[in-house]
DNA sequence: TTGTTTACATACATTCTTGTTTGTATATAA
DNA sequence: TTATATACAAACAAGAATGTATGTAAACAA
């Protein structure tokens, strides 16, 4: 029995990207081979290369599906203008919001972790970099934005500009994306996460 | 000709180690094949395996050259106790410390980019993941030493404790690296690393 | 009902990579 | 001076992985 319906072949692609994640994330994306990933979705390589041209696409195809949601996410969060929370609140749960969603979300979890220490970034893969530092400036410039406002409102240490308060924060966050990813087992930095972001926050206030 | 002296043999273990870092650079740790190495070292695959078991060996005695000095450098510069720099100042020039060393010193450098972004922490390379945390641990305590120093001279904000402002540091810090790293023209963190410690440390200044 | 396309499975050819084995010239110790 | 170990080079064998080509049964359109 082959030649299944249209929801049957786009579930099929979406198994295929699921076994990537789990193949990807015990092997590493290199040592992962096509016939991997199609053992593990339990179909051929066949299935795998209908659906898919080579590995980089199946990697860019699960980088989609749970990296850009969750910057974006991170985004917007950032970028709501609620008057009724302080900025710096607001900085703050959009920081611990994105811990959250690593926490509760096995598929963005992995996903991170994938993407942070088992993948490669040479040829094809380099381009993320950049696509990274990007994102970086865009949400950097939004944390700005929140931390003027609360300059605004009169709630800051006025010993730095919001734009230098603006790339601490952003460097801090991703620090602790990273050694939250590096944490496997919790006891360093996943089971604090909150609290040292909150700590970072509360420096800043007066 | 073969049989070199035991200098020459010591040079052309050098040699490996070296062209190993410009491969796995540029190929990532992955696809860097023995018989890249061995090319771009002026040898053949034998020379390699007479030094090396495999390419895990030539890793981790890349790794040893200069990631490992660095870490203790900087555990160094830490753990002085000079009376006559305030300790604040002394972190601030201890993360200054590396950040210049990174820039001027283009193996360090190199290495660094390998182990960040061109290498897949899996299997004989996951235990690096656990070296990486340990280290992490272990600046960290020295940053709060230094930090517990500053409070005792009355030189803090007292809003957060010392262990508290030590982890922030250190995220701050890691942040930092990685986008150092990542930064490869430099127009976004390189050029103003140094910028970005001074605010850091200036945030915890009374 | 039949032809065509879809959604795969299977088979094949080729290239890469690895580890090992064998060969060899020479430094060095005895 | 000679034997032996050293520091490689070169050749070999085997397995993996990739991409492609071919086969095929069922869905769907006409």
């Amino acid at each position: 029995m082959v030649r299944k319906t249209k929801e049957d072949a786009e579930l099929t692609r979406q198994r295929i990207i699921d076994a990537a994640r789990t193949v990807f994330l015990t092997r590493g994306v290199s040592r992962s081979t096509l016939e991997h990933i199609a053992t593990e979705a339990e179909v051929t390589r066949g299935a795998v290369y209908w659906h898919f041209k080579n590995k980089t696409e199946i990697f860019y195809a699960l980088r989609d599906r749970a990296f850009l949601p969750l910057i974006d996410r991170m985004y917007d969060t950032l970028a709501i203008q609620t008057d009724d929370i302080d900025p710096l609140t607001q900085i703050e749960n959009s920081l611990s919001d994105t811990i959250n969603e690593l926490n509760e979300n096995i598929e963005m979890r992995q996903i991170y972790e994938i993407m942070m220490i088992k993948c490669e970034y040479v040829d094809e893969f380099a381009t993320v970099l950049q696509q990274i530092l990007n994102n970086c400036s865009d949400i950097t410039e939004k944390i700005q934005l929140a931390y003027e406002r609360a300059q605004a409102q009169n709630l800051l240490t006025t010993i730095l500009t919001p734009h230098a308060l603006a790339l601490d924060t952003h460097l801090f966050f991703s620090g602790l994306l990273h050694m939250w990813v590096k944490d496997a087992d919790g006891s360093r930095f996943r089971h604090q996460a909150k609290q040292l972001i909150q700590s970072h926050i509360n420096l800043r206030r007066k």
